[in-house]
DNA sequence: CCTAGATCTACACCCAACGTCAGGTTTAGG
DNA sequence: CCTAAACCTGACGTTGGGTGTAGATCTAGG
C-alpha cells in the first residue's frame, strides 16, 4: 500500500505520515532504489495507535518512546527499565486524570441541571 | 493584590495573565488612571479553575466559553441555551474521554507486568 | 511511449500558548 | 524626595504539531 491509501485508510494526511517518519514514530518498508513508501496493515494499526495516544494528552516523543511495545515482539525490546518507568509514570498520570475528569464530570451535570432549571423558570414568566 | 502576588498564588506568570486577559480570560479592577493591575481574591480561584479545564484538555477559547458560568451570578448569564450546548458538549466528550483513560490505563497495567516478568528473567539468566 | 496522477524532498508558513527583551512608567519605603 | 522594585506595552522568539507549496521524479494505463 502506498502512502494515498495509508493516508485515507488511518484517517492523517500524508504530509503527517512524513513528519510522524521523521519523528521516528512510523517507518515505510520502503522500496529500495525508487523512493516511494510501502507500507503494511500493521502501518494502519500503528497510526492509530498513535491516535489514541494523542487522545489521552500524550506528546509524539512520549509516544516515540512506548509505541514499539505495542508492535514489536516484547523480548527484543531494548531498555525494558527504561519503558517501564514511562509505563509507570504513565499510570500515574492517568490516575490523576481519571481522578479530575470524575470530578469534572459532577461538576457539569450539576451546572447542566441549574442551566436547565434557569431556561425552565425563564420560559414560565 | 497586584499582578505579582496574583501571579505567585496562581502559579502562573504574569505575561500569561495579560495573556488570558486579552483573551478574555480575566479581568482585573483595574485602578483608573495608573495602568496598574489590582485583583480580588477571585481572580485566584479563577485562574485556578483554567487550569484545571486546561489539565481536561479544553482549549483557551473553549474556557472563555464557560468560564463565566463558575464565577458569575448564574441569574446574569446571558445565552443559558448556548452555554447549556456546550456543556453538554463537553460532558458527551468527558464520557468518551473516561472510557478511553480506562482502557489506557488497563492496557498500562498489563504492559507493565509484562515488561516486570521480562525483566524479572532477564535477571534470572 | 507518453501523459496524468501519485510521490518525493525541502523550505516556508500556521496556530496555540506562552516567554523574552527593551524601554518607559509607577509605587513604596527609607 | 529619590531610587529600587514592580509594573506597563509592544515586538519578536519558541515549541509542538502540523499544513502548503514548488519543482522534480515515478508509476500506470491507454
Amino acid at each position: 500500500m502506498q502512502i494515498g491509501e495509508l493516508s485515507e485508510r488511518a484517517g492523517v494526511s500524508h504530509r503527517t505520515i512524513h513528519y510522524y517518519e521523521r519523528l521516528g514514530l512510523v517507518k515505510p518498508a520502503e522500496r529500495e532504489g525508487t523512493g516511494y513508501r510501502y507500507y503494511d496493515e500493521v502501518a494502519v494499526k500503528r497510526l492509530e495507535k498513535i491516535a489514541a495516544l494523542k487522545r489521552l494528552g500524550l506528546r509524539l516523543d512520549e509516544i516515540a518512546a512506548v509505541i514499539d511495545l505495542y508492535f514489536e515482539d516484547a523480548n527484543g525490546i531494548k531498555g525494558k527499565e527504561r519503558v517501564l518507568e514511562i509505563l509507570e509514570a504513565q499510570l500515574v498520570n492517568a490516575d490523576a486524570q481519571l481522578d479530575e475528569l470524575t470530578a469534572f464530570k459532577r461538576d457539569l451535570e450539576s451546572n447542566i441541571t441549574r442551566m436547565q432549571e434557569l431556561i425552565a423558570q425563564a420560559r414560565r414568566t
